[in-house]
DNA sequence: CGCAATAATGTTATAAAATCACATGGGGGT
DNA sequence: ACCCCCATGTGATTTTATAACATTATTGCG
C-alpha cells in the first residue's frame, strides 16, 4: 500500500475536487443522506457501512481496502479483510462509493443519489482523484458498442495525468 | 485467475473483434510489423517479450499476468513472476499491448501503429474483449479537465456488458 | 411473543496480482 | 580484451482479493 491510512488532516482532507472547501459540514451531509435513501430504499446501512462511508468521506481521497481496515480496526470492528470488503461491495453496488481501478482502490462517490457513470481523473504524482461526469454512451465507444452489437451495463473511465497542484509545484 | 491458460482453439482464438477473421495471419502479420517497427525505433523486441507479444496474439484475448507466465515456462523461458512482468511492462509501454484495468489482464494491441486512446468492451459473461477506438478528452471528461485545471495523459475507458454471442445465447 | 428464515458479521485460511532485491548473463562500443 | 548497460533469472515478500464456514443479528410470519 503507497497510500497510508493515518493522514486526517486538512492538506489531505480537501483534495478530491482539487479545491478546498467546507469538509465537515460536506461529510455529516453526505451521511445523513445516504442515511436518508437506504430508510427509503430498505437498504441496510449497518453500522461497519456507515463507518467505511464516513471514513471514506472524511479522507476524501481514494483509499486501498487495507487501508480501511486499518481504520476499521482502530475503530472496534473486525480486521479481516472480508470486513472490509464486504462493507465496500455494498456501498459500490449501492452507489455510495467508487471503485477507481487503476489504484485499487475507493472513493466516496461526490454525486451521491443521481444515477451516473462517474469518471475520474487521478493525479499520477500525489495520487488525489477528482470525480467529474461522463457520458461514454454517447461518444466513440457508444458507436463502436451499437455497431458491434454490445450492450454496455456499466463504464470505467478514468484520466490519469497531473493535477493543478502538482503542475504549479513542478513549474516552479 | 479465472481464465485458464491453456485454450489456443478456433473458438477461443476468434473472440477478441465478436467476429471471425483469419487468425494465423494476422498473428504473423502483427508480429512482422512489430518486429519492423522495434528496429526502425531501435527498440529490443527480445525472445521473452516477442514471445509474450506472440501468445496474446495467439490467444487473442485478455490474459492475466500468471496465465502468461505458465504459457512462457510451457515454452522455456523463466517461470517467476517479474519475468512476465517485465516483458508487459515492455509491450504496453511501446504500445504493443494494453492492459484492462478492469480484468487485471492483458490483451495484444488491435490498432498498432497508430497511437491512439484505446477503449473495450468487455464481456461479463464470457470474458471477451474488443477493442475500439476512444476520443475521452473530446467530451465530458475532458471539458471537466479543462475546467478544473487538470492535464490529461493517458485515459483508460473500458465498458462492461454483454457481447452479441452471449446475448443470442441468453435469448435462447 | 416465539420461531424460522434471511442477512450480516467474525474469523481462519488461501488465492491471485504485483513488486523488491540481488545475482547472472549477453551484446555493443572502445 | 574490457567495461557498461540492459535484460533475464531467481527467491522472497508485499499487496489485493476471495473462499469457506461458524456465529450473531434482523426481519417476517404464525
Amino acid at each position: 500500500m503507497t497510500r497510508d491510512a493515518q493522514p486526517r488532516d486538512a492538506e489531505n482532507a480537501s483534495l478530491l475536487g482539487f479545491r478546498h472547501h467546507d469538509h465537515g459540514a460536506c461529510v455529516a451531509d453526505a451521511l445523513a443522506s445516504a442515511d436518508a435513501r437506504c430508510a427509503d430504499e430498505g437498504l441496510r446501512l449497518t453500522p461497519v457501512r456507515r463507518k467505511v462511508l464516513e471514513l471514506l468521506l472524511q479522507e476524501h481521497r481514494a483509499l486501498g481496502a487495507y487501508a480501511i481496515l486499518d481504520l476499521l480496526r482502530d475503530a472496534g470492528f473486525g480486521s479481516q479483510p472480508p470486513v472490509a470488503y464486504r462493507a465496500l461491495d455494498f456501498l459500490v453496488e449501492n452507489g455510495f462509493v467508487h471503485k477507481v481501478e487503476r489504484l485499487n482502490a475507493f472513493v466516496a462517490c461526490a454525486h451521491p443519489g443521481q444515477a451516473h457513470s462517474p469518471a475520474f481523473m487521478i493525479c499520477r504524482m500525489c495520487d488525489a482523484v477528482a470525480e467529474a461526469q461522463s457520458l461514454p454512451a454517447k461518444g466513440a465507444l457508444g458507436a463502436a458498442a451499437r455497431a458491434a452489437g454490445f450492450q454496455i451495463e456499466r463504464t470505467v473511465v478514468e484520466a490519469e495525468g497531473v493535477c493543478p497542484t502538482c503542475a504549479d509545484k513542478a513549474d516552479a
